[in-house]
RNA sequence: GGGCGAAUAGCUCAGUUGGUUCAGAGCGCCUGCCUUACAAGCAGGAAGUCGGGGGUUCGAAUCCCUCUUCGCCCACCA
């Protein structure tokens, strides 16, 4: 293929696509579940099926892809594993809104069965589409082995662990307060209700006190304390909460068994303000006397903390639900008349209204405090008395610490292995049941006949009861998405049954994922992975950090300040996107990209990508003359320059290499980055060029090497900038692999590896820049060739001066490079870092008052250099306490700083200063 | 209430085991260049008392304490 004819821009939308077939074509994204090489497996995080790709996303695929083609390239059986999840609240909340959007109609309206076929329908339509926009990124997913949480197989799956745990007495039904979102109709995880800070009031409410017959009680209650609350009214007593409207589902009134303030109250009974409801005053240890008057309500039904306390007092208690699932006011008797059927709001503020006019509202004020949310609609939860089912976590847990505690599960950054540590440690039951239609239904059965109230539990449905063989109806609940989402390890591969995938492919390997999910997801899988597979799921948990605008808050699309990742790489490609994101995120760290300014954040990759575009075209095209292989090279033909690119090229593998074994990834881009733009591009394509044109032998080393580093470098970007390094590999003759993609990681070779040349070519580079500062600093034209003259500070030097003559005069456009001694008369004077002078002859265009600066400034420099190190070294405890090669270098400053000081003086009485 | 993280150039950030080749990169800014791979480029340059204070050490951006400011996570004071 002709190289000339590429175009000097990079242009990613012209090839992406092409590459990106070509891979899926070639097979480079299957893995191989007979192969004989060592399986590398990452599974992904699957993305909710309504999805749209996000910044999260492409920072979160990018590095997965990053890991699988690197490993890949190492020759490992790389599988990524790809698929979505049926994401129960959020999929049923979007079709919801559909359903209103397109009938008017509520999925009530619709019926359940009509319903979850409309979401169904959504699904098959639009399901995917997430999954297509990773391609757009490069991603290399075996997508034969595509996998979606309602897929019959993996339903069965989720059937099995249920019925399996029902059966191991880990999954029980129980009747609690459960966390409820009166939008979406059902309960949830403690995790899924979330805490956020909300601005409410503290209401200081009177209850009034009742006698044992119904008398009033005089007399002061309290005898000390100083609380003013209850003190000035002996006829009711004060309390504080946040929510006045369940007051109606009240049980009783408590105070600390130590609280001495109301210790005569004990036994006696109130009245719950605005009703006839009369209910006893009791002591509990749970209350904080500090808070409020020291005096709690009890609402058993509605706050989890109060159901816990009812069910420790003595004797029973009803325990009375006076809001309904929708968050509205109950019908009970005991709710005021006025106040049925309103919001919970309304029926609080009007609550508020009417114990005011009643007197018995003492105060209010205003209070900030954490209420859990859903996390899905952000609705505020309300706690509710139900029946639910519930995994008992603490022995799925101990194996999933043991893991962490004994390091077969390690954490990247290793901080977040104590999150996940303590979390398991204070774990709590999980409520997995969901009162949706969107998801996977209950395999639980309750027997119609009341005498028996039997559940069957199953995994194909009953026929009948199974203990008294009564008619059977189905739980109507579905699971919770997470109790899918936490096979997702081994049911993508066809667990139960003992397949082959199964058998290669798990344990799998690295996790990659945002730190949100470390409860919901990441502990879970470790947990069934242990229980059912007797193994973990994966050993490495690769936490990264969030995507934020400039602002540092996260992307959203509340917000509106989200980036498509697609726009970016229409615009940019999806190479620069990459690079943006890997270079900018280093372990640990979030990710801040400016959605307003595009350009800025990611032309730095974009231009890169054109660099690497540039230099492998000028290197393709240079090509065509025969080529020296590798094992035919003979060191004795090197120049200079070529002994340093290829000492180069080995640190870089070594650098690289190790970076991604780590998993920083920005430092792997970094290293890559330099050696392409700075090594290889900026110095030795500059250096070979006059080879490259003139003499046969010398091209011909050039061409070999040139060659080789490229092609090197080719593979060591590739993980990262997948598409640009493919299709200029196409243009690599003979190319020993077809595709990059399914290319060796390059192994270092330590022969090469070469310190006198990388010392002696960087005083070649200095002198370069210290001819070339010269020219900017005195404005001597491009075009205008001026000579120079060197002194050598060493014979070191004195060598790499010689050996790379030429390459110094073209760099730094000399007419000539002096090699011997001074120059005469008029110019310019530089002291390079090993010593050795520089002096450009410039006439009458020397200002010889700016060289007398310039050359004083620097000898102040040196001179406060030189203090430091001869402080250092006349200090006894350093030297003898300091490490013998950290004095040794502190001695060679010390002589190369002498040394430069006394060339700079020697110019200062030159120049006559 | 408990825990964690961050603060380095105008901006976004590197800086791993303390050692004036670690005070850096990219962007932005200033100067000069369309030098036949690349103006999405080349060459040169200015710019930071490493958040404040204290300590450990021969030596601190780096370790310890403390303060300030942001951010995150966990949490049954209603």
């Amino acid at each position: 293929m002709a190289t000339t004819q590429l175009a000097s821009r990079y242009d990613p939308s012209a090839i992406e696509t092409d590459i990106y077939n070509r891979w899926r074509d070639a097979g480079v994204l299957t893995a191989d579940a007979h192969s004989d090489a060592t399986p590398y497996v990452i599974v992904i995080p699957p993305p909710n099926v309504t999805a749209v790709l996000h910044m999260g996303h492409g920072l979160n695929n990018t590095i997965q892809d990053v890991l699988i083609r690197f490993e890949r390239m190492r020759g490992r059986e790389a599988l990524w594993l790809p698929g979505t999840d049926h994401a129960g609240i959020a999929t049923q909340n979007v079709v919801e809104r559909l359903v209103a959007d397109e009938l008017g109609k509520r999925r009530q309206d619709l019926g359940r069965e009509q319903f979850v076929e409309r979401i169904w329908t959504f699904v098959h339509e639009t399901g995917n589409t997430i999954l297509k926009q990773l391609e757009a990124i490069g991603a290399s997913c075996d997508w034969d082995r595509t996998r979606f949480t309602l897929d019959d197989e993996y339903s069965r799956a989720v059937l099995k662990v249920f019925v399996d745990l029902y059966h191991d007495g880990l999954i029980y039904r129980g009747h609690r307060v459960i966390h409820w979102c009166p939008r979406c109709l059902t309960a949830l995880s403690d995790e899924e209700a979330e805490f956020r800070e909300r601005d409410d009031h503290l209401f200081h409410i009177r209850y009034p006190v009742v006698t044992s017959a119904g008398e009033r009680r005089g007399g002061a209650i309290s005898p000390g304390g100083g609380e003013p609350p209850n003190r000035r009214l002996v006829d009711s007593i004060v309390v504080a909460t946040t929510r006045p409207e369940t007051m109606f589902g009240d049980v009783a009134l408590v105070f600390h068994p130590d609280d001495e303030r109301y210790r005569d109250l004990r036994g006696q009974t109130i009245r719950i303000p605005l009703t006839d409801v009369e209910i006893p005053i009791e002591v509990s240890p749970r209350v904080e006397r500090e808070f409020g008057s020291g005096m709690l309500k009890v609402t058993p039904a509605h706050d989890p903390n109060d159901f816990e306390i009812a069910g420790e007092l003595e004797g029973d208690y009803e325990m009375p639900v006076v809001i309904d699932a929708e968050g509205r006011m109950g019908h009970e008797p005991r709710v005021p008349e006025e106040l049925r059927g309103l919001d919970r709001y309304e029926a609080r503020e009007r609550a508020v209204a009417m114990l005011e006019q009643e007197e018995l509202l003492a105060k209010k004020e205003p209070y900030r405090h954490a209420v859990r949310h859903c996390y899905r609609c952000h609705t505020v939860v309300e706690p509710r008395l139900s029946d639910q089912w519930f995994v008992r976590m603490k022995p799925l847990a101990t194996p999933a610490l043991a893991a962490y505690r004994d390091g077969q599960l390690t954490f990247v950054p290793e901080r977040w292995g104590a999150v996940y540590e303590n979390w398991l440690t204070e774990i709590r039951d999980w409520n997995i049941s969901r009162q949706l239609w969107w998801g996977h239904r209950i395999p639980a059965w309750y027997c119609d006949a009341p005498s028996c109230g039997h559940i069957t539990v199953a995994l194909d449905p009953p026929a009948a009861c199974e203990r008294c063989g009564g008619s059977v109806r189905q739980d109507e609940d579905v699971l919770d998405t997470w109790f899918s989402s936490w096979l997702w390890p081994f049911a993508t591969m066809g667990w139960p049954n003992a397949t082959d995938d199964l058998a290669k492919f798990y344990p799998g390997h690295t996790l990659v994922t945002a730190a949100e999910i470390i409860f919901f997801w990441v502990a879970r899988m470790v947990m069934a992975g242990f229980y059912f597979m007797g193994e973990r799921p994966f050993s490495t948990v690769y936490i990264h950090g969030t995507v934020r605008d400039t602002l540092h808050r996260k992307m959203s699309k509340s917000l509106g300040n989200g980036i498509d990742p697609l726009e970016v790489v229409s615009r940019y490609g999806a190479d620069a996107l990459r690079f943006t994101v890997v270079a900018g995120a280093p372990v640990g760290t979030d990710v801040i990209l400016d959605p307003n300014d595009l350009e800025t954040t990611f032309a730095p990759g974009r231009n890169f990508a054109n660099k690497v575009w540039n230099v492998g075209r000028f290197i393709l095209s240079n090509l065509d003359g025969p080529v020296v292989a590798p094992d035919r090279w003979d060191p004795a033909h090197f120049e200079l320059a070529d002994r340093w690119i290829l000492s180069r090229v080995q640190r870089v593998i070594v650098d690289t290499t190790e970076a991604l074994e780590r998993f920083r990834l920005n430092d792997a881009a970094n290293a890559i980055y330099h050696f392409l733009w700075d090594d290889l591009a900026d110095w030795y394509v500059e250096q070979v060029k006059p080879r490259l044109y003139g003499d046969a032998r010398g091209g011909e080393v050039a061409r070999a090497i040139l060659r080789n580093v490229f092609e090197t470098a080719l593979r060591l970007l590739h993980p990262i900038m997948p598409f640009i390094t493919e299709e200029l590999w196409q243009y690599l003759p003979q190319a020993r692999e077809p595709l990059l993609a399914k290319a060796a990681w390059p192994r270092p070779k330590a022969p090469l590896v070469d310190d006198e040349a990388e010392d002696r070519f960087g005083r070649v580079q200095a002198l370069v820049a210290a001819v070339r500062s010269v020219r900017a600093e005195y404005n001597v034209p491009p075009g205008t060739e001026i000579a120079a003259v060197v002194q050598p500070s060493s014979t070191d030097a004195l060598e790499a001066f010689n050996a790379e003559q030429r390459t110094i005069e073209r760099l730094a456009k000399l007419k000539h490079l002096t090699m011997d001694g001074a120059g005469e008369g008029a110019g310019a004077h530089q002291v390079l870092p090993d010593g050795s002078a520089v002096f450009v002859p410039l006439g009458n265009a020397i200002d010889v008052q700016k060289e007398c600066a310039r050359l004083r400034t620097e000898t102040a420099r040196l001179d406060g250099q030189l203090r430091g190190v001869r402080q250092k070294l006349q200090n006894e405890q350093f030297v003898n306490r300091a490490p013998a090669d950290v004095v040794q270098r502190e001695r060679e400053k010390e002589q190369s700083w002498r040394e430069q000081r006394e060339t700079l003086t020697a110019k200062l009485h030159a120049l006559g200063c």
